[in-house]
DNA sequence: AAGGAATGATTGTTGAACAATATTGATGTT
DNA sequence: AACATCAATATTGTTCAACAATCATTCCTT
């Protein structure tokens, strides 16, 4: 049941449909989003589509040009860092803050288990799934619905940055047991000691993210 | 010049607009807007106006309910202790890890100076401003574009809460040497004791919302 | 080959139309 | 008078067609 959304808006169901068609990078980052093409392809009309643009391009995932149209949204050296930025601050914080008896805590554990099945099982989308489930369980921890929301806006333009990489594997594999080290750390709650590992994490993350975005923009 | 957003899509414009309106007070909480009644008011179409109410609708200030129209969204208990709950953890993140010469320092002490003159002059509304534009700028800290558009959102249906209290003055007057004595602890680089303070600042604000709220609310 | 006007395509915005749903009011029954 | 039923009405949800404004391209002139 991936919960259809059915009573919803035609605007809103359209911008989760385009949604994943961003994240799943079935859309190239710089392209052009034509008005008569997705209307024809989603058989709605041009104005149900221009809601659900203006609603992706709150979000960041889509640039909006005046009198040129909408255009993928395409990653740079400073949406990376001001992303990673963000998670520093919300997932450490949330650490940090953390109920050691926290329900979250669980979910956390059971994505560490999903995400060394996943590695074993050589599924590297799947690793990166579990991963992303883990770091949405973090920002739980903060019992905030505006934290969680705009947590999962900025997971959507971090998995547009993903879309670049070639090789996913490499990106979340090592991250599996560091999950396993933070959850561990939070359960015998040493839940300073979880923030300065994931922020060692993140850095590490970013990093790797910003080298890999190098090199796919300058040998253009 | 209030930078009238000349070259934005009407949609945009017309989302500013109302945002305006909505945190001036001047449209009530849980008041319903016809979509007829404020396409005559803007005289724009029906359609431009959908638009920017789904805008509204995605920041929090207003609610859309099927088939029967947005609503200005009414603060309650729980959006209260949520909006708090974020600015504890952006505010005071952004203060810890902040860097001792930052620009926004200066916005910071220059809020307070602001907020003084304006509560000796009696300009209740004014100190209020002074004070959004102080914590503004502590976020601005954080050098992060995407937590200050997020903290702008969530300052806007702060404000939206605001519209509820009978007597601003009692809520934001006693904030201001508050506001001072953080700014002092930051330019002697005592970060942690500026969080402290701020935390402490922010659940005192918190209650005050919360027990003006529960006073308003009850008497029905 | 450079500049510029004419052409064509796309976006920006509107107005009207109609289906689907919600609200209101009238009607009739108890 | 209170209540349910159902038609009449108003509002939202969505589409369509139109046109102005702007961008992109082509073709012509020099």
């Amino acid at each position: 049941m991936t919960e259809d959304g059915q009573g919803l808006p035609l605007a809103d169901r359209l911008a989760r449909r385009i949604r994943a068609l961003l994240i799943a990078g079935e859309l190239s980052p710089g392209q052009r989003l034509s008005e008569a093409a997705f209307s024809e392809r989603f058989d709605v009309s041009r104005n149900s589509l221009r809601e659900a643009f203006r609603l992706l391009t709150k979000d960041g995932l889509l640039r909006h040009e005046a009198n040129r149209g909408v255009f993928v949204a395409v990653p740079t050296m400073a949406s990376v860092i001001d992303i990673y930025r963000v998670r520093r601050m919300l997932e450490c914080a949330a650490l940090r803050q953390a109920w050691h008896q926290h329900a979250a805590i669980g979910a956390m554990r059971d994505a560490v288990a999903e995400g060394r099945e996943r590695r074993d099982a050589g599924d590297w989308t799947g690793v990166g799934s579990a991963n992303m489930t883990f770091h949405a369980a973090i920002i739980d921890l903060a019992d905030s619905t505006r934290i969680s929301e705009f947590y999962e806006r900025i997971s959507a333009e971090l998995r547009l940055c993903f879309g670049l990489l070639k090789d996913p594997a490499h990106l979340h594999a090592p991250f599996v047991d560091m999950n396993g080290e933070i959850v561990t750390l939070l359960e015998q709650n040493k839940r300073e000691e979880a923030a300065a590992q994931l922020d060692a994490y993140l850095n590490l993350a970013e990093r790797t993210m910003l080298k890999t975005l190098e090199r796919a923009s300058e040998p253009s």
